[in-house]
DNA sequence: AAGTGTGTGGAAAGATTTTTACAAACGACA
DNA sequence: TGTCGTTTGTAAAAATCTTTCCACACACTT
């Protein structure tokens, strides 16, 4: 062990796999709300964790303590060395590591892009953007870059299981010409590209929009091309202490897309979530020996 | 809160002059180390003072609690009050839309799922499992599940522009037999599993560990089973208001170890990335009309 | 389908903490 | 110097918190 003393939450990270269920509920609940859920007589802890008096108690002598009062002392004295030392700064936030640790670098960098990001989105866009694509009556076409292919399947995975028509253009240009062929009015192209800006995607989004497609890309803050032509932008701020472009913002602005459209048409997105776990159960079930 | 915004130490400061003799005695005490010493039981804090427990009893009194307990809890509240006191700076963070509005709410649960994620990483097995992940004396093998797999190609991409030997093992588990017989002591297996946990991968994972191979497991706050059986386990935050998890913060901390071997082995990975930019750009060239 | 083992919570026993009761000590004033 | 009011600490009672014990429930095995 590098450092004499670990932290409670260290403790519980570390036999985090010997707890049995209802202790793993607690130390959530603990790991949620840490140290303030921890403070209380064992009681008051055991009640919001919604499990019993005892499981607190054998949890706590699982962590190495000798009993419940020595483990809230050893909380105590944890918070009270966090409010004296100078560690105050951004304790909840980043991790125990050093500032200039490489984790805390990144949380710092990534909380940047993100707020920026956000404050950049206008929701009236957003709003028409995710009606779009929750639109059933024309067909979804999803592409990526190089990098950003990833992003394209993570999106297309979660549209997939939301709605119909979805189609993957994969990453390889030159199975595109087919997708083209049948695309007509009311479809909808969703795009993504990170710097370096690819010119076949630009080339694709021209043909689409001589096809009457709506386009909607998700790029970086200086944009690509293809903003120029698309319906809806949304620029996603990337940068970060490294030789790569970050997606973290870009992935969050994915998922809150997927959401927008997921909520759109509820009852139908839920019908095909269940009907979709079945199968995946079925098939489960299926291998089992 | 009985006690709507006065902190005990003004309190004290106010009710100072009607105080008895070792009523002042014990009052200076508390503030001489404060909020410490008023931070144990009724007889340690009197024990500490000099003065008995009657006394600590009357003055708590006196103060306007009800009994030494509120005082306590209420010590405490302000301690806890000063540990997370810069949470709320989400304020800037939202866009102009209604609170209420689907990109917000999602923002708020983003954050609060990163913040929770970076504080429990304990960064020391981070340098660690960077390590492992840098160490091309092995190989890098990566995987995930049916949703990750999006994470696990993005995470193949990124390491197979910094690194050697890696190898993406396809989602499809028909053809991991193939990627296990080779695999030896000292190759590394990245895998990604988020709940519902699959029973494949946990296999997947036995025999690799059967072979001397390092895990590494990047999965949920509530751990996959294999987090039991891997070396290095990453726990993040997944929940939004939605019928699915997010990935953002798995994104994250995916991006943080990519980072970390990129800086690891800096030189080389340099070089890497100029020859395979020169490469990218002799092929866009070729394409070009 | 019964048996074994582990996990869980209810409830009583045990320990500790907090409150209260009371008497000794101190100082002020006649 | 004696009496009274106040303050203070000791010690016992009361309240609360913690631990232990045990029975039940559930899962997994034979």
């Amino acid at each position: 062990m590098s450092e004499p003393k670990t932290t409670v939450r260290e403790l519980i990270r570390e036999k985090y796999a010997t707890l049995t269920a209802s202790e793993k509920k607690l130390a959530n609940a603990l790991l949620e709300n840490y140290p303030a859920a921890g403070i209380a007589s064992i009681t008051v802890v055991a009640q919001n964790a919604d499990v019993s008096t005892p499981t607190v108690a054998r949890m706590v002598g699982k962590l190495g303590f000798k009993g419940f009062p020595q483990f809230h002392q050893s909380l105590l004295s944890e918070l009270q060395a966090k409010v004296q030392g100078p560690t105050q700064r951004r304790a909840n936030w980043a991790t125990e590591a050093p500032e200039s640790h490489l984790l805390n670098r990144f949380s710092q960098a990534i909380t940047r892009n993100l707020s920026q990001t956000l404050s950049n989105v206008d929701h009236d866009k957003f709003d028409k953007a995710a009606g779009c694509l929750a639109d059933t009556n024309g067909r979804l076409y999803i592409v990526g870059g190089r990098i950003t292919r990833a992003l394209a399947e993570y999106a297309f995975t979660h549209f997939q299981a939301i709605r119909e028509r979805v189609t993957h253009m994969t990453s390889s240009s030159a199975t595109w010409p087919h997708y083209v062929l049948d695309m007509v009015t009311g479809d909808t192209l969703l795009m993504f590209d990170i710097r370096r800006y690819e010119t076949n995607l630009l080339r694709l989004a021209e043909l689409a929009k001589e096809r009457g497609v709506t386009v909607i890309v998700v790029t970086d803050q200086w944009a690509s091309p293809i903003a120029s032509i698309a319906d809806y932008t949304f620029n996603c701020w990337v940068e970060i202490p490294s030789a790569w472009d970050s997606n973290v913002s870009t992935m969050m602005l994915l998922e809150t897309l997927i959401a927008a459209v997921q909520e759109e048409n509820w009852p139908r997105a839920k019908d095909r979530y269940e009907r979709l776990d079945e199968i995946f159960e079925a098939a489960r079930l299926f291998r089992k020996p």
